[in-house]
DNA sequence: TATAAATAAGATAAATTTATCCGAAATAAA
DNA sequence: TTTATTTCGGATAAATTTATCTTATTTATA
């Protein structure tokens, strides 16, 4: 469904967000280990989180990674699906035709549509507060 | 979503069964092209869902690839996806866990299982007939 | 039985995705 | 200002997926 770079992506928003809550910055090295990744791709990946302004990055000595309390809240799956995967999975044909377009349609385009808009609702509405609390809570986990 | 060796499978599946309706085999040549795929690629692709029992092929002078016309009516996309894909789609963790497993969720667990259910369900239902009387009525489209 | 037409199968190559490595740049603190 | 710590960025490598090519094997017909 998603490539290893955005499981890893997601994953890492959620390890890194639920330590912002407690105003924890983490490092590449210790969301790798969390959430299970290997590390050096991890952290090619939150340099492209960094860049589509979905987590913050902190230099030098003390620095790590963080997500500000309000960002937390506000920030939907989508983005962060979106900044690593585009937006292939919600506009693409499902059979590959060039262009997903109801006037010339692939043979499974209406069945399809159903599910992928299904899914573009939930990525849509789903935020990472949610995802990050479930986690700190217990109820969901990053691996194994 | 699907993988292209799949996406192909898909459509090849189609269009020889919209061919079988006539009682007319197709090469691998003619399904490339009516599916714009690469030759080579599709005909291995073929190999797998002749193996699986999906699609029949008569190898020899006059041969080709058919599918009876029963089996056309019984088989579901599921099938296919399976054949080529595997069942991971349905089957495995959204993020990449190692078995998706209610008892150990991943914090997406319980939205993407509706979502996935959904596409089982979809892909279950939906079966070669429909699909291939639809290219042949020029309501859906194989390629562009 | 010989020939032509067709799929099957295996080896190889190209492209993409995933993963690693290393030096540069930035930052806080001593 | 020096040092230790940390992310950033580019180059490279490994693995997987996608694609091609070449040779076998099968089969209908002449
Ligand atoms: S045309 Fe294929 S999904 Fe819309
Ligand atoms: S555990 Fe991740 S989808 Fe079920």
């Amino acid at each position: 469904m998603f490539s290893k770079a955005c499981e890893y992506g997601i994953k890492a928003a959620i390890f890194i967000a639920s330590n912002s809550f407690e105003n924890r910055r983490v490092s590449p090295k210790e969301i790798s280990e969390e959430i299970d990744s290997p590390q050096a791709f991890t952290a090619k990946i939150l340099q492209a989180l960094v860049k589509n302004n979905i987590v913050k990055s902190v230099r030098g000595a003390y620095g790590g990674f963080e997500i500000d309390k309000d960002k937390i809240a506000t920030t939907k799956l989508a983005q962060i699906v979106y900044a690593i995967d585009g937006d292939g999975i919600y506009k693409g044909c499902g059979l590959g035709l060039h262009t997903c377009d109801e006037n010339h349609p692939c043979p499974v385009h209406d069945k399809f549509k159903v599910i992928r808009d299904e899914l573009q609702d939930m990525l849509g509405n789903t935020s990472l507060e949610q995802l990050a609390l479930d986690i700190k809570s217990g109820v969901s986990f990053l691996k194994v």
